[in-house]
RNA sequence: GGGGCCGUAGCUCAGCGGUAGAGCAAGGGACUUUUAAUCCUUUGGUCCAGGGUUCGAAUCCCUGCGGCCCCA
């Protein structure tokens, strides 16, 4: 490639081995050969256009803070350095105005022939759009009142090739924006912030969990079994061992090893892979909570999950009322409860004890009943019914046993099992239960669900080794479940999830 | 899986049967207080791909590719 290296041949444009931008014909070879010739000067003035350790940089927030304080007339301002991107250039002929972005935000910088010298002076005319710079210059306002950095010096820092996007709309295209998040990132309106939430979020989560003495652990994201939820994995080889193995679907199995283990209070934050459909809330890898506490059970959970959302809102800086998917949303809590079945019965008006009574309410609404377990039905039923009435946030607790394998039952009555979901606008967003710590009753569960249900309506996988920890003695205990990516969405006010996913999912770009 | 919409210059978009347009970006020129700077000027295209209809297709039809949305 080209580079400042090669001063003698300082116009790629010009060489017989590059051909000019006329002769390829496009314009993206014409911009980026009149990059490539100002880089070429750069090298013949002597400045390396990739740049070197900046120290002391000063964040564009903290000297926007500073200014603050200052008399805008004030013509003897701290000497101060920044680092950024040019995002704008504004150039009046002896002068040149910049607008650089750091992560923290942008200020203006002032560039004046005499003010910076005859050395720096032909730098600033290889400046374009894109490039990363260091300047030091003194912190004031222009006449027109404006923050600015009166630079005395400019230092390279990068050397941009490529044309950014429109200075004004960015990057509107969804796919591009996805595929070069890098550019959504720089360009996209409240898309660094939006990312910046998700990793305090992310933070906030934490930081509930080992408040309360939660210990945090990797399990394995290479499974022998697809265990702990109901979903295609996605499947590969191991070739020394020259076995199956999938990616991990859930933390579940080897989260309560480890309640086995002794390790009481246990959580992972971690990637999950589903070999299933793409949508606004569905990528087929996704960040889960799960977090298990020894002799809690699943109200302890609803308390936990209560403190992690509205520690997560605190640290998003989310309000407790805010519109989500066009809706208004409260998060006050606490949150409502209410009993699967009652919600049942009020939304479709069927009598959930009664099977035959669901089962027609299924069959108004085109839901396949012949030969499916009573409980897939009555869960099919409640997707396609209940959840879109569940605006602000609502604890659905006690479900049908049936759909429940690895879910302890209620004491007085074995076809429920102390279970809850938390929706938010339609969307299941957590997932707890009393956990089953029974390893016969376990093994007779993923007995009878492989025997009765299909593989995909199925959370059972035979898992001997799971059972055989279980028979060593798990604690009573409550488990959690929470999907970070569609909790962050809530907080954020993202309606898809690829908003709140760095690198979602893509087809490989034609070429 | 079913339905709808979209794909035109590097970016943002117009054109929707008569042979390719604008703004920004880029090149040249002017400007020491601009801020989506402004002014003058120049350049820039396999109209996603492949078929079809037509005297004529960016435009209409079909297929494919990529994307978005809705439903299951």
């Amino acid at each position: 490639m080209a580079s400042s290296e090669t001063p003698d041949n300082p116009a790629p444009s010009t060489s017989p081995e590059a051909p000019t931008a006329a002769d390829r014909g496009s314009t993206a070879a014409a911009l980026e050969a009149a990059r490539r010739e100002k880089l070429a000067k750069l090298g013949e003035l002597g400045v390396d256009p990739w740049g070197h350790r900046f120290d002391n940089v000063q964040s564009m927030a903290e000297l926007r803070a500073e200014a603050e304080g200052m008399d805008p007339a004030d013509q003897e301002g701290p000497t101060v350095r920044v680092a950024g991107r040019i995002l704008l250039l504004r150039n009046a002929g002896r002068l040149v105005f910049l607008t650089l972005a750091d992560r923290s935000g942008r200020i203006q910088v002032m560039l004046g022939k005499k003010q910076v010298g005859p050395e720096v002076w032909p730098v600033v005319g290889c400046l374009d759009l894109g490039d990363i710079v260091g300047v030091d210059g003194r912190l004031g306002y222009s006449n027109s009142g404006e923050i600015t950095v009166f630079a005395s010096s400019l230092t390279f820092l990068t050397k941009s090739i490529e044309t950014p996007p429109d200075k004004y709309h960015g990057l509107v295209d969804a796919e591009l924006r996805q595929r070069m998040r890098y550019l959504d990132l720089i360009h996209g309106d409240g898309v660094l912030e939006r990312f910046t939430a998700r990793i305090r979020i992310i933070e906030a989560v934490r930081r509930t969990l080992t408040d309360r003495r939660y210990l945090e652990v990797e399990g394995p994201t290479l499974h022998t079994i697809a265990g702990g939820a109901a979903a295609r994995p996605f499947a590969t080889h191991h070739n020394a061992l020259d076995m199956p193995i999938v990616m991990r679907i859930a933390l579940e199995l080897h989260l309560k090893r480890l309640l086995v283990g002794g390790m009481e209070r246990v959580f992972e934050l971690g990637r999950v892979y589903r070999n299933e459909g793409i949508s606004t809330r569905h990528n087929p890898e996704f960040t889960m909570l799960e977090a298990y506490e020894a002799y809690g059970n699943y109200e302890t959970m609803m308390d936990l999950t209560e403190a992690i959302i509205l520690n997560a809102a605190e640290a998003a800086g989310t309000p407790t009322q805010h519109a989500w998917m066009g809706k208004e949303i409260d998060l006050s809590a606490p949150f409502r409860r209410a009993r699967y079945d009652d919600l049942l019965a009020e939304v479709t008006g069927c009598d959930p004890a009664d099977p035959a009574s669901v089962a027609a309410a299924a069959a108004t609404r085109e839901i396949e009943t012949a030969g499916r377990h009573p409980d897939v039905i009555k869960s099919e039923l409640f997707e396609a019914t209940v959840e879109e009435k569940l605006i602000n946030p609502t604890f659905v607790i006690d479900y049908p046993a049936g759909v429940c394998p690895l879910t302890k039952r209620k004491r007085d009555n074995p076809a429920i099992a102390e279970r809850f979901e938390l929706y938010v606008c339609g969307m299941e967003l957590a997932n707890a239960y009393t956990e089953l710590n029974d390893p016969d009753l376990q093994e007779e569960l993923f007995r009878t669900q492989l025997a009765g249900l299909d593989d995909d309506e199925s959370m059972a996988r035979m898992d001997h080794d799971f059972i055989k920890a279980l028979r060593h003695g798990m604690p009573p205990a409550g488990g959690l479940g929470i999907g970070i990516d569609r909790l962050v969405m809530l907080l954020t006010g993202a309606s898809s999830i690829r908003d709140v996913i760095l690198f979602p999912i893509q087809r490989p770009q034609a070429e």
